[in-house]
DNA sequence: AGAAATTATGAATACACCTCATATTTCGAA
DNA sequence: TTCGAAATATGAGGTGTATTCATAATTTCT
């Protein structure tokens, strides 16, 4: 009976604590940050003024609240998408496109993200840069894989093409956005993954001796690959 | 001598307007928008509360000027840049550095735009998308020339390269900036403009075995340059 | 010089975030 | 079941800041 009762309580904490970063949610992602106020995330919620800061410090953890719980839909439907997928090419697209979804539906978390990163004494360590950095691994483990097994250019340093991936795309979504022209998306996502992405159209562009120098670009590549595993979990 | 009196009277007026700018400027590039408060831009120019808002209708507004004012100098100084270079290649290169530069110096402006944007029902034809449009032309110029003459790649869309050209780099440099790496622009500017301009120091990749040679020396020189990257954050 | 127009002032207002004294609800023990 | 303590909820009021406006000072023109 106690633990029942407990958890039953906990339970409807929590059912608050979820309506307010619902409404919050609702709120900021129509309005913005700026416009979007306290006192009617609280009406919304169903819950007075003051009991949203039993829950929430203030209104920019709130905020970071709302976009962290971005981050984590974001990751997870990535994650999936790309376990679903064979080629890392498919798998870099699908990334794209989910990437360029999920911005279009929540795009006021792209004006956010500054505004709720900024309060922060140290971004690094915080709970949104380790929730951003979880993201883009999953791009930078494709680009490792692509690039050992030649089907991405490894003449850009990974972290590299992941800024140029990420912030090409954020930014082209905004002029697409102001252009009103969501129908060039896919074809702004084809020629960013041009860029990256090797052209397999015309295959064996190093016959005869080349096959075996490719081969042997691959093994350094791979080796390289296990060197920078290594270096890692000794850093981290 | 009315003439004289009513241009010294300007001149005192466009002077205080200048003070109030030169205030705002330097405060909400040192606090940020959120952080600086208007009494204390009125305070720095010399003037009360009330009459800033004789110059500019709020805070915003304000501060919009001052974004407006960057892009003015930004634009002047691409300009001259450019018209200065010969090729292609080192027209595109000082732009970016010249843009990497402006950034750096005065970051906030990055974190202001979307905020001085946003208030504007119609962003398309205010000020602000007006000098935005004729700074990206220069780049927009200037792949039409290289693509012309084959200096730049012509597979993508010009519009497409420009979202890149300048997405990636207001990205790049923050993740530069979290991560103290401002060592690594140079480097960034280099891969970024290796992506979108045709390399002409390998001619003829497919000529005998010569380019198989070529690309097996980039991957690994790009294998190279990731572990030294690795190695680099470790020890730091 | 003096009226009229322009420009400047800062106290007062409006508004939104946030606090806190108080009230209500929940829960375990008697 | 009842009671007291702990947890949770409330909303009126405090606080800080953007913005306004009645008043004052300055400049211009006659």
């Amino acid at each position: 009976m106690q633990k029942l009762k407990t958890s039953t309580r906990r339970e409807k904490v929590e059912q608050k604590e979820d309506a307010i970063i619902e409404a919050a949610r609702r709120i900021f992602m129509e309005k913005g940050f700026a416009k979007t106020t306290m006192a009617e995330i609280a009406r919304q919620s169903g819950v007075a003024d003051g009991t949203v800061y039993l829950y929430f410090k203030n209104k920019e953890a709130l905020a970071r609240t709302v976009v962290s719980d971005f981050y984590r839909r974001l990751t997870e439907r990535a994650q999936c998408g790309v376990d679903g997928l064979g080629s890392v090419q498919d798998q870099l697209r699908f990334l794209a496109s989910h990437h360029m979804e999920s911005i279009m539906n929540e795009h006021r978390i792209l004006e956010m993200l500054p505004i709720v990163s900024a309060e922060i004494d140290s971004y690094r360590g915080s709970e949104l840069f380790d929730l951003n950095k979880n993201y883009v691994i999953i791009f930078d483990r494709l680009v490792k894989i692509g690039q050992a097994s030649g089907a991405v250019k490894s003449t850009v340093a990974p972290w590299i093409l992941r800024d140029i991936f990420f912030g090409s795309m954020d930014y082209g979504f905004k002029t697409m956005m102001i252009g009103n022209r969501r129908k060039d998306i896919s074809r702004f996502i084809d020629d960013l993954l041009g860029l990256i992405i090797v052209d397999t159209s015309k295959p064996n562009q190093h016959q005869g001796n080349g096959g075996a120098l490719g081969n042997l670009a691959d093994r350094f590549e791979a080796a390289a690959s296990r060197l920078e595993t290594m270096i890692e979990k000794s850093a981290g």
